[in-house]
RNA sequence: GGCGCAUUCGUCUAGCGGCCUAGGACGCAUCCCUCUCAAGGAUGAGACCACGGGUUCGAAUCCCGUAUGCGCUACCA
């Protein structure tokens, strides 16, 4: 039975228990300032344990991040672990929607769910004996006890507390209730929750390693829950039994933890164990003009949605980090490796940051514009261009032929695009036929004298493609001296764009395009001379 | 209501007692480059360091109040 062998788990920390007491936080009326553990030196071992409620939003896919660079930066490791502590937020594809937003920022887990690991199973509703078996040793130790109340009477003490304008909270009758109460609860079939019992004075004091030094009354905290009636763990008490045995050096969650981290740290006190280091990151704030968290009211919140909505992984990483950490006064682009190695919770602020979506368009446009390879740039358009409906989804899995016309085309866009989203919008007049754009034909004159003008420019484009060799044909700074040469010396324009300018509209249909030269070696002779008279046409 | 955390250009931030008449970036404006749109280059506007008291020879930096913002206050995480 595993309940035994946990059993004696316990029993051996309770041996650690005395030498270890002296190093950590202090309570009950103690001065004495937590000690925190030097984090530099050895690996650090830090999670990310989420709750499978959906997609995870960006505020808390901050701190996997920042767990994630501590423990790349220090050698450890990172881990997984899934709290599906309360049935009914579960979602059905939680589990999998957090995997895929970890994977798609490369943030790759060495312990967890799937992938096992020495602390195996990494998600809490497979541990439930383990947690249960602890919340009934607190309550042997004193140090937690049964609670009878009704979810009834709770409320009605809550509410009777704020009538008389008194902070809410439990009224821990249970802590002193008699055995015939208890009895009599037992026999109307109630199950009876677990309760941490709080000291009811002094103080605790622990420190955070982003947050300044932080001390409360023992009196303002609660008598948290720690096991409830349906025999799940809450939050409480499941994370910290799992950290403890899963040898978690550094907590790194969000700051909405910060009021509870006292209960935490009272608990693992009770329970005689090393506490880990505490980090708590800021919170993420809606973006200017907006008040609160980051909410989905009116921005996009989750991992997904900004991969739908065409950014890449790196731009969302860097900009994510850098929402609450800097690495120095003027560093802005940081690469996986660089955040590898310059990576320190020591720099983590505690200012809650607003969220600024230009600087992340400015961020993600610098990896298109800059970083990215043409080959890779395309690859990642596919899916785009398929959704946009520009190629079928079959080409966007497996381009085949298709994929130097594709390659080629995105080519054309990748320097002035924001996000990949915006990709199929600007090249979808190259995978039309020709035929079918449509445009005035006045778009055609531009700064040019007048339709006639215009036409012949075309006219002159037509004869000069149809003629120059394909080696001339596919050499864009070759073309461009062409038609240089004809505006120059043959039509004697004023200046090289009212030449360039009724050939751009031609191709694409279009008063804003790629580089004229890309289009017409992209589309290829045939293409390009039928869309060049078709355009000359419409002008007559 | 109670408890807690925070407070430097519109935004993200550098700054951890004298290098600050406060630096960088996004955005914005102007100019340059230019085949359109972008990109790129240059320049500029923009912060009396929330406010009020202290401590100090000296404070954006330390302390205390106030204000504001944010968070928490569940048998949710």
């Amino acid at each position: 039975m595993i309940i035994s062998s946990v059993e004696l788990i316990i029993l051996a920390q309770h041996v650690r228990r005395l030498d270890v007491l002296d190093r950590q936080a202090t309570s009950t009326g103690s001065e004495k300032e937590t000690i925190v553990t030097d984090n530099i030196t050895k690996p650090a071992r830090t999670r990310y344990a989420p709750s499978p409620t959906g997609n995870p939003h960006i505020g808390n896919i901050r701190t996997a991040i920042f767990a994630y660079l501590w423990a790349k930066h220090t050698g450890g490791q990172f881990l997984l672990r899934i709290e599906d502590t309360d049935k009914k937020r579960q979602t059905e594809t939680g589990v999998q929607d957090i995997k895929n937003s970890l994977g798609w920022l490369s943030l790759d887990w060495d312990e967890g769910p799937d992938k096992g690991g020495p602390f195996a199973p990494y998600v809490q509703s497979e541990r439930l004996d383990l947690y249960q078996s602890i919340a009934k040793k607190m309550v042997e130790d004193g140090t937690a006890y049964y609670c009878y109340c009704t979810p009834e009477r709770l409320d009605a003490v809550n509410k009777a507390k704020q009538a008389i304008k008194q902070a809410p909270g439990y009224d821990r009758r249970c802590r002193t209730i008699s055995e015939t109460e208890k009895e009599a609860a037992l026999a109307s079939g109630l199950t009876p929750t677990i309760r941490f019992k709080v000291p009811l004075e002094g103080k605790t004091t622990f420190t955070d390693l982003v947050v300044k030094p932080l001390t409360v009354e023992n009196s303002t905290i609660q008598d948290a829950v720690i096991l409830k009636s349906d025999g799940f763990p809450t939050y409480h008490l499941a994370h910290i039994v799992d950290d403890h045995f899963m040898e978690i050096s550094h907590v790194i969650r969000g700051q909405e933890w910060l009021p509870s981290a006292p209960l935490h740290v009272m608990i693992y006190q009770a329970l005689g164990w090393e506490m880990p280091a505490f980090i708590h990151a800021p919170v993420i704030l809606n973006p200017p003009g907006q008040k609160g968290k980051l909410s989905k009211r009116d921005n996009a919140v989750s991992v997904s949605q900004y991969s739908e909505l065409g950014y890449l992984p790196e731009a969302l990483m860097n900009f994510l980090v850098l929402l609450g950490w800097s690495y120095d006064d003027h560093t802005e682009f940081f690469s996986m490796e660089d955040l590898i190695k310059d990576f320190d919770i020591a720099r983590i602020q505690p200012t809650p940051a607003k969220f600024n979506i230009d600087k992340l368009d400015f961020l993600n446009a610098h990896y298109i514009n800059h970083v990215l390879t043409v080959d890779d740039f395309a690859r990642r358009c596919l899916p785009f261009l398929a959704e946009y409906g520009v190629i079928s989804p079959e080409e966007a899995a497996n381009p085949g032929a298709r994929w130097e016309f594709i390659r080629a085309a995105c080519a054309l866009v990748k320097d002035k695009v924001k996000t990949l989203a915006e990709v199929p919008v600007e090249i979808d007049f190259l995978f039309k036929p020709g035929a079918a754009l449509e445009y005035p034909a006045t778009d055609l004159i531009g700064k040019n004298e007048g339709p006639a003008a215009a036409a012949q420019v075309l006219e002159e484009t037509i004869n000069y493609l149809r003629d120059i060799p394909d080696e001339t044909y596919n050499d864009r700074d070759a073309i461009l001296a062409g038609l240089t040469e004809i505006s120059e010396n043959k039509l004697h324009l004023k200046n090289r764009g009212l030449m360039l300018w009724p050939p751009r509209v031609a191709l694409s249909g279009r008063t804003k395009s790629p580089d004229l030269m890309g289009m017409i070696i992209t589309l290829g002779r045939a293409e390009t001379l039928a869309r060049l008279e078709k355009g000359k046409q419409s002008l007559a």
